[in-house]
DNA sequence: GGCCATTAGTGCACAGAGTGCAGTTTAATT
DNA sequence: AATTAAACTGCACTCTGTGCACTAATGGCC
């Protein structure tokens, strides 16, 4: 182990990470003002004070700047499922690794996306196509805990199960606004398909 | 009912039809040669004899050229899947509109869009976003067949289950590329979560 | 402190997707 | 033949995203 990972963090890299919030909430406030479409990168920028050009240093699309808080939440899910036990099935070791990082989910701010995306298919879709990602992430981490080449396919099968469920439950929790809350939703969706499914492993 | 559905097909319907295909091909064949990123619409446009702006007649984006013709594949397993019959499982419901429908599913395009779409991630995710569409046109189907409300969830989670395993099959069926038959591969991922899943209806 | 490399940040010009609009041509209907 | 709707074109425009050349700020190092 090298150093292990705690890591200093610089003043530019705790500047970077504060502007890079910084744009995200502005942009999700006009969002939610004016709409997404009728926002422009232009106003974005101005409104954060900063060029338009500058923008795409801390985000590479206008999508990303909704979509890329995910990334780092994403990460998390994999590390997790990695470091889960083998002797589990992949389906469970998935639930353990989404349940115990719920806290470090950022509902509020998913809820105000979720709020923007309402009325706009075209940011549906972008969003359904950012789940790929959810998906990729599950798969690496259930490769990593099971190398093996010749239990791709299953784990393959288990992460497009698995972020079907996640996916579920997010649909509950977003459509019964605050009556559930989000752990409840992913367990029971988990549940569900853990009792429908006889995880063979 | 009035006058049934073979609609006669006027001239006009059928040269938009053909003009549809045509543009299509021309698309696909300058994407395979050139890639798709590099392929403007005003190529595409001269190339099929029309103007750029007339395109859009024919397609609402760039991306559209390439997905459309899943568009009626994916209304043909709807209204398939409303047919079933409503004391089987909804899996197997699926299951059977997808089988039977297969024959109507043009993969030869779709082996060469998956050509297209190899080494370029944006397209790729757009795909991805494709695919909530048959996974609303299954959940339709579902409703129809089911339409009772209290229902809804239940549905909702087969035809999650349900195009995950298209996915898989779609996904096994394009890596070992001519190895196995589409059908087969589709049959074994049912058969696989259908073996997996106590499906209790 | 002063030098230096790196990073933050700007401005400009450009390409490509997509839209609105005003207009012309073509084809089906009566 | 006249009418009407659809096919089709051209133009000007907006917005996203990129390449490039450039300046400003900052951290490390002697």
């Amino acid at each position: 182990m090298r150093q292990a990972s705690p890591k200093p963090e610089g003043l530019r890299e705790r500047n970077r990470r504060e502007k890079h919030e910084h744009i995200t909430n502005v942009s999700i406030r006009l969002f939610l003002e004016n709409g997404y479409d009728a926002t422009t990168l232009a106003e974005i920028a101005y409104s954060s004070g900063i060029s338009r050009r500058h923008l795409f240093n801390y985000f590479d699309s206008k999508d990303e700047i909704l979509f890329s808080h995910l990334r780092e939440y994403y990460e998390m899910i994999a590390e997790s499922i990695a470091r889960g036990s083998p002797g589990e099935p992949a389906m469970e070791v998935v639930r353990k690794a989404i349940l115990s990082n719920l806290a470090r989910f950022d509902a509020e701010r998913t809820l105000a996306i979720a709020k923007i995306m309402k009325n706009n298919t075209a940011l549906q879709s972008k969003n359904r196509a950012n789940e790929i990602n959810l998906e990729k992430a599950i798969l690496r981490g259930l490769s990593t805990l099971w190398p093996d080449r010749e239990s791709h396919d299953r784990l393959l099968f288990a992460s497009i199960l698995s972020s079907g469920a996640i996916r579920f439950a997010t649909h509950i929790w977003l459509r019964d606004e605050n009556e559930m809350k989000l752990a409840d939703c992913v367990a029971d969706a988990f549940d569900r398909m853990m009792f429908e499914i006889q995880c063979t492993q």
